[in-house]
RNA sequence: GGGCGUGUAGCUCAAUGGCAGAGCAGCGGCCUUUUAAGCCGUUUGUUGAGGGUUCGAGCCCCUCCACGCUCACCA
């Protein structure tokens, strides 16, 4: 049982005295005629200056966020789902019973349902003069309730706001409940979601569902969660990426498909990982990864115009760190041999093996200390993280990879090294990853056992060999581009939220206790 | 997992090793156009948990827990 604060305890007492009252502080059935915004705007469509204006009659429905007693006058502003609106109610319409009974018995935090006539108070503030009102629901804890100071020059200082950033994540519904800013967060992301999909559909993708549970994980150079299925008594893997089921659909002749849901990766969290978010993977048969690049410019500048009418966008990477981002295409395009070169001085095409490249960086950056055991592909992205990566900021297709970290990507004609595969880099960090995807079945299945001798045994992103996957490829695969991208973090960039968890409801936390 | 930091009332925060406080919220009273309403009065605590040092610990030490920043990890 809950351990109640005397608070609580109080407004638990209050639900007792409602029912012994004959009041249900639940009622089942509720009522409204118009939204808050309606309200506001049924009484914008009459006469502005008129002190009372013709009746409007309305009923609403919402949240109370704050009472201003005055003996026997009460001002209050409940929220809805529209915004907030003032409450009038007065001795007057009401009698003294029922401005006694709503004195005593509503508090912040409740939902109420009031039924009235629109109105202007003197300083021309859009009211419903309350001549009925219900409780709809009794809120027993107390919200975090701040208090917004609107000051001469129009801006609003908050209060007492609940910012403790635990709190926020663990008790998300009170997060909602009092910050509308974090409430608007969600809306775009929501809104950024659809025009995604209203892109991809309008360029004749067709959008898939494809197993979360696996009996094989592959896709990604990732851990993954075991589970076990107890009737099959078998263990099943949740999925770390979509790849493999993809393009098992373009094996099947669907040339363009997409989806959007989650991944899951047993890892560490950080203000740009968490262990299960939203990834949106796209195929498209007969394009290489300068197509892509071209989707991906066309399918982000959608977003932007769609959502918030404008490509360029101010990011807050930390507190001095200040960035004006423009998302218009063309994006950057840099080799990352090029890039590596300008940045660390390091030519990777000069050291064609790990050795001699770990020789190259410790020569030159006594400071860096890559791990001496790694293969030339993770020295590169060793150089990549250190060096270059940080430059990034604005949009930036970095492309040509090394093979022996791409094992799904295709070859680079001619460098047998390197591969087709590009990352999108905004404001320092990695918004996306897209190849040219390898579709021969004998090169895959090379690249598959080059895997089991790279990586040691015991380093948990080693893929499993998928042999039914090789099986779809032996079928015949068209050439095709394919696309990844973390959904949350597209939505940071372009909400100004510099970590993962201001734009996921539910991150992921340490149970309590 | 490592390093640094934080944890005090429902919320936001104070408190040289010496009586645990403020504002808001709450409770009682006054107040018929307020909007952080105001005025008077007043309550609220396992100071994250446990142990230690000390005459005395919110403060110093140790262990643990949670969170934050950061590093590692994350093709």
């Amino acid at each position: 049982m809950a351990d109640y604060t005397s608070l609580e305890q109080i407004r638990l007492q209050k639900i007792a005295d409602l029912r012994a009252a004959g009041v249900e502080p639940y009622p089942t059935r509720a009522e409204r005629t118009h939204t808050s915004a309606q309200a506001v705007a049924a009484l914008d469509a009459v006469a502005k200056d008129s002190q009372v204006t013709e009746q409007i009659s309305a009923t609403l429905a919402g949240r109370i966020r704050a009472t201003r007693p005055m003996g026997k006058l009460t001002f209050a502003h409940i929220e809805d789902g529209a915004g907030k609106i003032q409450l009038f109610l007065r001795v007057n319409e009401l009698g003294p019973e029922k401005m006694e009974f709503f004195s005593k018995f509503f508090d912040i935090g409740d939902f109420i349902q009031a039924s009235g006539t629109l109105m202007r108070t003197k300083t021309g503030e859009a009211t419903l003069l309350v001549r009925e009102y219900k409780m709809l629901a009794k809120a027993v804890s107390p919200l975090p309730a701040a208090k917004d100071e609107t000051l001469e020059d129009g801006s609003v200082v908050r209060h007492a706001a609940l910012e403790d950033p635990e709190l926020r994540a663990r008790r998300r519904y009170a997060d909602l409940a009092v910050n509308p800013h974090i409430r608007e967060n969600f809306r775009k992301r929501a809104a950024i979601t659809k025009a995604i999909r209203a892109f991809l559909d309008a360029n004749d993708f067709l959008e898939v569902e494809t197993p979360i549970l696996q009996p094989l994980y592959g896709g990604a150079a990732a851990r993954p969660f075991t589970t076990h299925h107890n009737e099959l008594n078998q263990d099943m893997y949740l999925r770390i990426s979509f790849e493999l089921y993809l393009k098992r659909l373009l094996v099947g002749n669907l040339e363009r498909v997409y989806e959007i849901g989650r991944d899951f990766r047993n890892e560490g969290v950080s203000f740009k990982h968490n262990p299960e978010f939203t990834q949106l993977e796209f195929y498209a048969a007969y394009f290489d990864y300068q197509k892509v690049m071209e989707l991906t410019e066309a399918m982000i500048g959608y977003v932007c115009d769609t959502v918030f009418g404008t490509r360029e966008f101010a990011f807050d990477k930390d507190e001095n760190t200040h960035y004006e981002l423009d998302f218009s295409a063309p994006w950057q395009r840099i080799e990352m041999r090029q890039g590596i070169l300008a940045t660390s001085g390091i030519d990777i095409a000069e050291h064609p093996t790990a050795e001699s490249l770990f020789q190259a960086i410790v020569t030159r950056h006594p400071d860096k200390k890559p791990d001496p055991h790694i293969t030339r592909g993770k020295l590169i992205d060793f150089l990549l993280g250190e060096f270059l990566e940080p430059t990034l900021i604005q949009p930036t297709f970095l492309y040509d990879y090394p093979r022996d970290i791409s094992p799904l990507a295709k070859p680079k004609p001619g460098d047998p090294l390197t591969v087709e595969r590009f990352e999108g880099y905004v404001a320092g960090f990695e918004l996306c990853n897209a190849f040219t995807e390898l579709n021969d079945p004998l090169d895959q299945e090379q690249r598959f056992l080059d895997m089991q001798s790279d990586y040691r045994d015991d380093e948990e992103e080693k893929n499993p060999l998928d042999e039914d996957y090789l099986r779809a490829m032996r079928y015949g695969m068209p050439p095709n581009g394919g696309f990844g991208m973390g959904m949350e973090r597209l939505t940071m960039l372009l909400t100004n939220n510099r970590t993962i968890r201001e734009v996921m409801l539910f991150p992921a936390l340490r149970k309590e206790d």
